[in-house]
DNA sequence: CAACTTCTTGCGACGTGTTGCATGAGGGAC
DNA sequence: GTCCCTCATGCAACACGTCGCAAGAAGTTG
């Protein structure tokens, strides 16, 4: 891929991953940044395969396992992160993308975005002071019933 | 449900899976059988191909889509359930076993589980009030980082 | 028990994600 | 620019999970 042009999406953008690539030894690849990009371009969470079928129409070429091997290296960079849908499949997103809870439906897989909740912080600080754990609460959803759901049948 | 007074697996056991299938015009089956079987002589949880595993050696012919079958019906039917491990994939259990939530550490992938939890409860009764959403904490697990982890490196 | 209905099973193919290996490319040293 | 080392990629095969379809079996009726 050349580099980009496009006056939408700044240059500026990927030097992020370059700096942090080699920071870290790593090297900096066409396929990276082309990637790096569709995470950037991408609003909210995104599939993994979404990522390689968007790229396969730009880049015929690219390769199913350089796609998922990219988005594990990028996430060890920090650059981003990947939460998990209601059946627990995995959905990659910027790191810089703000953070919230989703509520997912097990009765008619309605989802629920929760931005802030103050007990879930109180659930936060009461896993640090008994187990020392660190919890992440936006990287899984809450699996349970909606109000709507739990009307019809229980 | 009819109390299950044997101590070891007595075949009272399984006239739950018997009486269910027929209260809803579906079929007992030597594979449902068999399935429940291993879902109930199992400690904790197990995936779905460990199920299919264990019964090939019995059942050689069995096909592995009858097992992951079986299984979805059987949660329909409410004797077995899911929940999700760290990497999200699916683990099942029989559905009398004790519910628990589990904190899982992303950094050495250790697992604490967590039987009682206050804050928890008033998590669960926030969701409840606000959102009008009946959570079942217990479907997957919590994310984030363990003390050792987060004395090591960050 | 025989015929019949329809639910279940086994099979094959597909989708998503991972892994081992040989080839290809990034980037440092000169 | 060239050499060289090592990392990254593409490929092929595998693992887990799902789906459509034809054959088989459970259960009902007479």
């Amino acid at each position: 891929m050349a580099t980009d042009p496009t006056p939408g999406r700044g240059r500026a953008a990927e030097a992020p991953l370059r700096d942090r690539l080699r920071q870290r030894g790593r090297r900096v690849t066409l396929q990276r940044e082309a990637i790096m990009q569709v995470l950037r371009g991408c609003a909210g969470h995104i599939a993994a395969d979404d990522v390689y079928r968007r790229l396969r129409e730009e880049f015929p070429q690219i390769n199913r396992s350089t796609v998922y091997r990219t988005l594990h290296t990028l996430e060890e960079l920090g650059l981003v992160r990947h939460t998990h849908d209601e059946t627990g499949a995995p959905r990659y997103h910027h790191a810089e993308d703000p953070p919230h809870v989703h509520l997912v439906c097990r009765g008619c897989g309605g989802l629920t975005a929760v931005d802030e909740l103050p007990v879930l912080e109180q659930l936060v600080a009461s896993l640090r002071d008994r187990y020392g754990f660190a919890a992440d609460p936006t990287h899984f959803p809450i699996a349970g019933t909606c109000a709507q759901c739990r009307g019809r049948r229980g």
